[in-house]
Formats: C-alpha cells, structure tokens, sequence
DNA sequence: CCCTTGACGCGTT
DNA sequence: GAACGCGCCAAGG
C-alpha cells in the first residue's frame, strides 16, 4: 500500500459502497489508516468527480448530512441520487444513517 | 516558500 | 446539547 495510491484507494473504496448504502469520509479514512485524516478523504473525492464510476454521493460526513452537494452539478443531484438508489433524505441528510450506514472495515474485512 | 482554504472528526468548554 | 478549537494532509495562490 503505497501512500501515494492514497486518493486512488479512497476511490476504490468509494466504488465498493453498495446500493442504498453510504460511508462516512472517516469510515474511509480510517479504512486506510488514516483515520484522523478524514479531510484528504474529502480532497480526495475532490477529484473523483471526474470519474462517474466514483459514486461520491454515497460518501457523506459522520453525520449523515450531504455535505458536499454543492460540488455536484447541481446541489440537488446528490439528494437526488441517493433517493434513486432507496436512501431516503431529508433536509440534506441520511435518514436512519446508522442503518444504512455501510463500514468497509467491516464490510469489507 | 509562507499562508489560506477545504466534501472531516473528536475532544473540551 | 450546541459552539468552539485543534489536528490532519494536500493543493492553490
């Protein structure tokens, strides 16, 4: 595991979340070890918006809230996404978050 | 090369 | 329970 593969595991990671589930940026971040770095998970999805195969609106804060909609095309899409795939959303934020909350620590050990 | 910002998280007040 | 501050790493100006 090369550290510079960093942003590429992130986008590996984010291409396993399964339908109607989402992560959290520290889920990932500390899926790779780097759990206090919750903010390069960010960067990193930064740029998986150029890669559709990325699903970043499954990726959201530890809260559940859609914090990075503003970065889709439009601050709707990511709510709108998520809705596609049975995630219910409300006020910007994952209903029953734990429940659909999916670990790659666990899901993927 | 220094300073600021950023899709976060956790501990403390 | 909300607000604030600090840590973390990388990129852009």
């Amino acid at each position: 595991m090369d550290k510079y593969n960093f942003f590429q595991n992130v986008y590996e990671v984010a291409k396993l979340i399964p339908e109607g589930r989402v992560t959290s940026y520290g889920a990932i971040a500390g899926y790779l070890g780097a759990k206090s770095s919750a903010r390069m998970v960010g960067w990193a999805m930064n740029g998986a918006g150029a890669d559709p195969q990325v699903p970043a609106h499954r990726v959201v804060n530890h809260q559940g809230l859609l914090t990075g909609k503003h970065h889709f095309e439009t601050p709707t899409k990511m709510q709108e996404l998520l809705e596609l795939e049975g995630v219910v959303v409300q006020n910007d934020k994952i209903a029953e978050f734990e429940k659909r909350f999916w670990d790659p620590m666990k899901e993927l050990l």
